[in-house]
DNA sequence: TAGATTGTTAATCGATTAACAATC
DNA sequence: TAGATTGTTAATCGATTAACAATC
C-alpha cells in the first residue's frame, strides 16, 4: 500500500500531475526570492540561475531544478526576469498575501522575537503575543503588539484565526500549548523550545534550538 | 587530484583511519546527549539505541551509526549505559571544557541571546557582548554580561581568544565583522544575520533565519 | 546566424534504512 | 542457553550535479 503525502508536500503540473516538493527546495526558495528583491533594487532587468547560484553558493543545475518544480519561468538564452521570477516567487511561497503571526511565550527571547524587525517586514503581521504574565511581558517588550495573558488564546484566535505561531515557552508548556494551537487551527508552528512536538501531519513544525546549534558548535572549536 | 577535507570534518578511528563525519551526525549527537542527560535524571542505568530514536523520531540504525562514527560505545545484548554514553559525547563534542563564547551585535534579537539562559548553561560562558552603542545595549540587556564598544574587538579578543562568535548585527556589516572575528581567532559563527558569510574552510558558520524559516512556513499555510 | 541559457534526463553522490552475524 | 541488541555491511532512497538537446 501506497502512504500518500500530506497536501502541503504535493505541487501540481499543468498537466495535473502530482510530485513531492522537499522541503529543502522550498528554503531555496525563500533564498532565491531575497536576491530577486536586492536585484530588483540594482536595477537588474534579467538573471541566469549561474548568477543566482553563485550569490548564494548553490550550483546552478539546482537553481534551474528548484524553479522548474513549479512552472517554466525562464528563458533559454536569456535567463529570467527578475520582476517577473519575484513575483512568482511571492506567489509560491504565499507571501502574496497577509500571513497572520501570533508569539506564545513572551520572555526573554520571546519578547525579542515580538520586535523583530524580519518578521515585520514582507507581509508577515504579528498580532499577538500570549504570556503566562502579561505584564512582566509587557515591560520586557519594546513594541506596540499587544501581549495578552495565554488563557485568552481561545477567545482571540476563535475571533480571528491565524497561520502561524511562534512557540518560545518553558520546555514542559511547550507539547500542551502545542496541542491547543492546533486545535485552534495553526498550521504551522516556529519552535524555539528544546523539545520534540508531537502534532498531526498537516501542521508544519520548524525547530529553531539554539543551544543545539552552540553545541554542534562546539564539537568543531576543539583544538586536535 | 583530491581535495583533502578540513580537520573538523575528519574523525579517526582505532587503527589510525580517517573518515569524513557528516555535520547532520554532530547534531544528532547533540540531540542524544540531551536525551541522554534526562534519562540520567530520571536514574535510568541503560538505554538502547531503539529507545533513543523513538525519542527523538529517528531510526534506530541511524543512531547505531552515529554513535559508531566515534567508536564502540554499546554493548550487544545490553545497550548503552546511560552515564558512560553520556560522558563520551560530552567528551565528543567538546563539552567537557569550558566554551567560550562572544556576542556581537546587541539589537533587539542580540541582548536577549545575551541573557538567554541555554547559552549558559551546559558549559558555554558569555564572556562579552559588543555593540556600536554600548550605553544603548546595556540598556535593553537584562545581563551581567559586560557590552563593550565593538572598536574593543581586537583589545579584548587578543587578551583572551574565545572559541565562537554569535553575530547579530545589521546586514552590511556582517561581512566585515567576520573578517575580524576570524582574524581575532575565532573558529565558529552562529550567525543570526540573513546575509552569506566568507571565511576560510576551517571555520564553521551555523546560520540562524529567521525570516526565512518563516518565508518557508508561509508555503505550508496556503488554503490551496 | 552564433551565443547563451533554459528545462530535463541521466549520472553521481551521500545519507538513511534494512538486515543480520556477532556477542553479551 | 535463549533473548536482546549491538556494530556493520548491503540495499535503498533521495538529493545534487553533470550533460545536453531545445530554443530564444
Amino acid at each position: 500500500m501506497e502512504e500518500s503525502l500530506p497536501a502541503w508536500d504535493k505541487a501540481t503540473t499543468a498537466d495535473g500531475e502530482t510530485r513531492s516538493i522537499p522541503g529543502a527546495a522550498i528554503k531555496r526558495l525563500s533564498l532565491y526570492l531575497r536576491i530577486l528583491q536586492l536585484l530588483e533594487t540594482e536595477r537588474a532587468e534579467k538573471v541566469s540561475s549561474a548568477e543566482l547560484a553563485r550569490r548564494l553558493g548553490l550550483n546552478s543545475a539546482q537553481v534551474r531544478k528548484d524553479l522548474a518544480l513549479f512552472g517554466q519561468f525562464g528563458t533559454p538564452g536569456f535567463g529570467y526576469h527578475v520582476t517577473g521570477l519575484r513575483k512568482e516567487l511571492r506567489r509560491i511561497l504565499g507571501m502574496d498575501r497577509e500571513v497572520r503571526v501570533v508569539l506564545v511565550g513572551a520572555g526573554n527571547l520571546g519578547s525579542a522575537l515580538l520586535s523583530y524587525k524580519g518578521f515585520l517586514k514582507q507581509g508577515f503581521t504579528m498580532l499577538w503575543g500570549f504570556d503566562a504574565d502579561p505584564e512582566a511581558a509587557s515591560a520586557r517588550a519594546r513594541t506596540r503588539v499587544p501581549i495578552y495573558h495565554v488563557d485568552e488564546l481561545e477567545r482571540r484566535l476563535t475571533a480571528q484565526p491565524v497561520d502561524i505561531a511562534v512557540l518560545a515557552v518553558p520546555a514542559e508548556a511547550a507539547q500542551p500549548l502545542a496541542d491547543r494551537l492546533v486545535a485552534l487551527g495553526v498550521r504551522a508552528i516556529l519552535n524555539f523550545v528544546p523539545a520534540r512536538l508531537e502534532v498531526p501531519a498537516d501542521v508544519q513544525v520548524r525547530y529553531v534550538d539554539l543551544s543545539l546549534e552552540l553545541e554542534s558548535l562546539s564539537y568543531y572549536v576543539q583544538d586536535d
